[in-house]
DNA sequence: TTAAACTATAAAGCTACTATAAGGTCAATA
DNA sequence: TATTGACCTTATAGTAGCTTTATAGTTTAA
């Protein structure tokens, strides 16, 4: 299969797989003698494998990790999980920075309607003095 | 006022200072003969305007527009309110797109436990087979 | 006087791609 | 046969918002 067939079974552009390729997560595959890519179906579950990484968050450091877990498949697996509770707790205090953020925007367009001007819009002006309910 | 002493009234480092005046976002300041900046209050101001901006998620390039607006203070704020709706729907689907990801995280994590090895590991097996409650 | 602390510019590095440029290869068509 | 179009190759630059590094000049305190 050349890239391009593979690019579209597992639906990324072409050179975000060379892109891996040069960043040691898919390992280099034969080429024909026309120097093109020819890739076997192990390559596609490769990259569906950092597809779904990259769509679980990952990034492509962990997803380095985890490869490096997979190539020793007798070790056990506590750093796995580890990885996803780190991601896990990563992810929940994205959540939480972003609900407090809500909050503060939810709060400053309060202040202000669209019948003002410029120079009297409570937006800017609670921006600009620094009136953003902090925590 | 020189670029050291703004820099740690507002809590910002030296070389963001210089990055906002080279994105246009803080007027070039005058200098002293040895080519140092000299900064005045305003300048204060503008740069504590711009990380509260930043504290609040909106890019340079909203940040640019605010500013673009503050220049022309008699128009109405309309604009103004709407690029702060806007950041808030972004936020608020940011939210939404995250606590879906963190569900899929956390059945993905319970599929498993430490007293696996890598091979029988149920994280990667999940992530493999793609059993990654889409939506 | 010398060293520490400050300032300056320019350029590279970070993440995870995406886009562009310039060119080689191949199959089908006129 | 010539050429068009779709595909492939590499290399390089751009994206966001800084941070880091390199190199060098200036000021200040000991």
């Amino acid at each position: 299969m050349r890239i391009g067939q593979l690019a579209q079974l597992v639906g990324v552009e072409t050179q975000t797989i060379r892109f891996y390729e040069q960043q040691g997560l898919l390992p280099p595959p034969d080429r024909q003698d026309n120097g093109y890519r020819v890739y076997t179906e192990k390559h596609g579950e490769g990259l569906a494998f950092i597809r779904r990484c990259r769509i679980l968050g990952l990034s492509l450091a962990e997803i380095h990790e985890l490869q490096s877990y997979q190539d020793d498949p007798h070790q056990p697996c506590t750093a796995v999980n580890a990885l996803l509770d780190d991601h896990i707790s990563h992810v929940r205090s994205q959540i939480t920075a972003l609900q407090v953020l809500e909050k503060q925007l939810v709060s400053l367009r309060a202040s202000c309607n669209d019948d003002r001007e410029v120079e009297a819009c409570g937006v800017l002006a609670g921006i600009s003095e620094g009136n953003m309910h902090q925590q």
